[in-house]
DNA sequence: CGATTGCTTGATACCTCTCAACCCAGGTGG
DNA sequence: CCACCTGGGTTGAGAGGTATCAAGCAATCG
């Protein structure tokens, strides 16, 4: 269960899951500023590689910092008492996450490939905000993508059917892959499952369903090209 | 298509469902100018009056304000190609809806009940969060209120069982009322239904299941108490 | 008073969950 | 090299819950 995430030079104590990770590569100032605003936030030893399947930061947790995605895919969710698990929303590369209106964070961030992400202080950022006009917009675009993104969930999630989750779930995979059909998945049918609010049999049978009406080609399961892009957009309309 | 919120004197368009609601009643220049930011953005004549049902902006309008409810329920919502409704969130009093990232609308919003608002001007937003701190705050505050809810909700539909949903629909509204426990309903079975995701049955249905395990009681539908609240915080969990 | 609207309740069909078996690829160890 | 194990994924059979279709009730309205 515990993901205690890496990678510690020293001791890294079992009961402080919020203290994670450490330069493990350098990354150039260029990636590290990122859109030039981020100088004066980045953490010093900001940029950490997460291994799979490690907590970046666990619920609960002070919410000093928040994260850029450089490479890999990260998972924000939250554990049910019952054991279940519910996916609030992948994070791909570019992509921000760890914002959060009070102190603690409400969710858990964990990684669901090999991870590099940079951190950023969160104290002294709306003083920041307020002297730089950039900064702001910035800042107001990245919490504007992300309000969308859970608003599409929303609407996903209200939808009742097996089918119109599995392709709204692939239909926006495939917008954000390189060509807009040939998708690589980085998470298992579990997550897929945890974020779709499905079992992983029915998104298996509804990936197969889809396969055998040749919808969608998979050659591996983690390997998806979609032949009928026509009929996932008219799904999400 | 057009959601001009603004305020005809005269003649309301029959084919213009967009067009509605004009300033009924004069409201005290602190309410308008609420928390003291607003009084720059507030666009004059900005006091809206939005009978039941009608719409105060359509989806693909342009969304050049945004508004606060000063009193009543505000539904924003997403209709389908097929017909069915998923309602994103319920606005109530002192709640700031119609934000946007692009320059449409990408919800409508309708009144669940007879609605006063206040529309504020969105140009010019950025530049003035610029260089008012407050205004900065305040509007990251409503921002992050915002984005809260939505994830809220996305969790909640994420959720299986009609009785999780139904119960933590009744929870938040319990929070939300004076005394914790006495809810007012002002919409209906079909709001409820479609913002849970499920039918106007399937919601009648629980709730009636809820009130025969005296969970709730139901004197007329659209006022309900709760009776249990441990038994409902539990559900939340 | 009949018509309408919002809501509830019943019977049945359908879809997803649950439990279970099985397949496959990769890794390990004898 | 092969037996074995493990984790991820697929598939099957049956149970259970929600959607659907339909009827009926109460309050409101013209």
């Amino acid at each position: 269960m515990s993901a205690q995430p890496a990678v510690a030079l020293e001791g890294v104590s079992a009961f402080a899951p919020a203290v994670i990770g450490r330069v493990m590569r350098q990354v150039s100032p260029e990636e590290a500023r990122g859109s030039g605003w981020a100088s004066a936030l980045l953490i010093s030893g900001g940029v950490l590689q997460i291994p799979q399947d490690a907590e970046i930061y666990g619920e609960g947790a002070d919410a000093a910092a928040f994260y850029k995605v450089v490479d890999g895919v990260v998972r924000t969710c939250k554990f049910r008492s019952d054991g279940r698990r519910q996916i609030e929303a992948f994070h791909r590369k570019g992509d921000v996450f760890g914002f959060e209106s009070g102190d603690a964070y409400r969710l858990t961030a964990e990684a669901v490939s090999d991870c590099t992400v940079i951190a950023y202080r969160r104290r002294g950022i709306e003083q920041l905000a307020a002297t730089s006009n950039t900064l702001s917009q910035q800042l107001f675009g990245y919490f504007m993508q992300e309000m969308t993104r859970a608003r599409a969930h929303a609407l996903v999630l209200g939808r009742r059917s097996a089918v119109e989750r599995v392709g709204a779930f692939l239909h926006d995979a495939a917008q954000r892959s390189r060509d807009g059909r040939t998708i690589s998945l980085a998470m298992t049918r579990q997550d897929i499952a945890d974020y779709l609010g499905l079992t992983i049999e029915t998104v298996s049978r509804t990936l197969s369903q889809l396969e055998r009406d040749e919808v969608i080609a998979m050659p591996v399961s983690r390997q998806i090209r979609v032949q009928d892009p026509a009929w996932l957009e008219d799904l999400a309309a």
